[in-house]
DNA sequence: TAGATTGTTAATCGATTAACAATC
DNA sequence: TAGATTGTTAATCGATTAACAATC
């Protein structure tokens, strides 16, 4: 019998959760604020206690019965959880203003990601760096993603180029394709996609709007 | 008894998933492919035909019993079921990279709501036009809220401004707010946040590819 | 101690899937 | 007609919530 649940045990609305309660267990930690319990967190959320023990209970993590839970100890935990501690490399793949606001305003490296490499195919801008990432040309995407052992990509290309950039990333290496260019992708089943349609999102806000 | 249910009673996995048929049938239709069974568009989907079917039940639409749907009458339904045929004015907040990217780039008109007016505080494009749209004025922004009777808005300015920058917009009459900051927001009960924390979506990912 | 709060199970609720009759 | 496919209900599955004993 292992010691720990096998990982793959969380389920997508608990995974989902986990890592928005992090962002806000170290709002929490910014605001010297070093202990919280179910009820705060899930009033900030926007939840209910009974949810957030819940999930906390999922992932093993003790908190001091009375006194509720320490952050630190609990980011740390979600970390663990959430396979954060092992760092995966990515890349960003079309550096239109979408590209460029990833690449320059996503603090991946403090959640175990390294943004390693962008790619784009205007000549302008290849060979440029944002925050500290270097473009490369397109053309040289799959060598980069082999010696740099990419596993991730976000893809913010045009619709047109989208599908094939896409089935070069995977030629390539990558797992997990992170999808913000507006058609469906045809990967094999080994491959992630998750679609991020930006209209989608508005649709569904505008729906509650309209209640 | 009214001849159609109220609004407000699709849940909002079946209006997430409604949303993104919306756009896959939109594609079949620019390939011409002018019909579309419940099997296929879940193949695309990514989904069962099952659940495809229920939710198109849902929405009361009827399609053609051993033929699938129709496309075009398909999307008619959609749009009326999301209410996305009478016209909502939004805003964009922030006109840093992802401000410019949503500005420019995602298709509003095509799904009712009009982007009708953009913000930032740096003089240096207070207004210039991005895709159409004039960038005016942060310290404008209550009365050209109110003017122009806008009821969204997307939030895309640094953390340390957003509290403030998303009450004075809730005060001049927002209702539904898409929070591309990476904070939480305090807001009162009749306005609607949905989080769009792109670190969180890779952490998601990131997670299903360390399975 | 009394009060607060977690840990954990059980109950409820809602979403997904299965099944198949109806229909073209 | 036979085959394909929807429409719709029922069954299953999983996620959320309630409850409360345990504990500090």
């Amino acid at each position: 019998m292992p010691p720990k649940k096998p990982s793959g045990t969380l389920s997508p609305p608990v995974i989902q959760r986990l890592s928005e309660y992090l962002l806000i267990l170290e709002q929490f930690i910014a605001q010297e604020q070093e202990v919280v319990s179910s009820r705060a967190l899930a009033t900030v959320y926007g939840n209910n206690s009974s949810q957030v023990r819940h999930d906390i209970f999922q992932i093993e993590h003790k908190g001091s019965q009375s006194h509720g839970y320490l952050c630190s100890e609990l980011i740390k935990d979600i970390r663990i959880a959430l396979n954060l501690q092992n760092e995966k490399n990515l890349c960003v793949i079309g550096m239109g203003n979408l590209g460029r606001a990833i690449t320059a305003h996503v603090p991946f490296d403090r959640y175990g990601m390294k943004l390693s490499a962008s790619f784009d195919v205007d000549p302008n801008v290849i060979g440029k760096k944002i925050g500290g990432v270097e473009i490369f040309n397109s053309d040289d995407m799959s060598n980069i993603i082999k010696e740099q052992n990419i596993t991730m990509a976000a893809l913010c290309v045009p619709a047109s180029r989208a599908q094939k950039t896409c089935d070069l990333a995977i030629h390539a290496g990558v797992k997990g394709i992170l999808n913000y260019s507006r058609i469906r992708l045809k990967v094999p089943e080994h491959v992630s996609v998750h679609y991020e349609q930006i209209i989608c999102s508005f649709m569904q806000l505008s729906y509650k709007c309209s209640l």
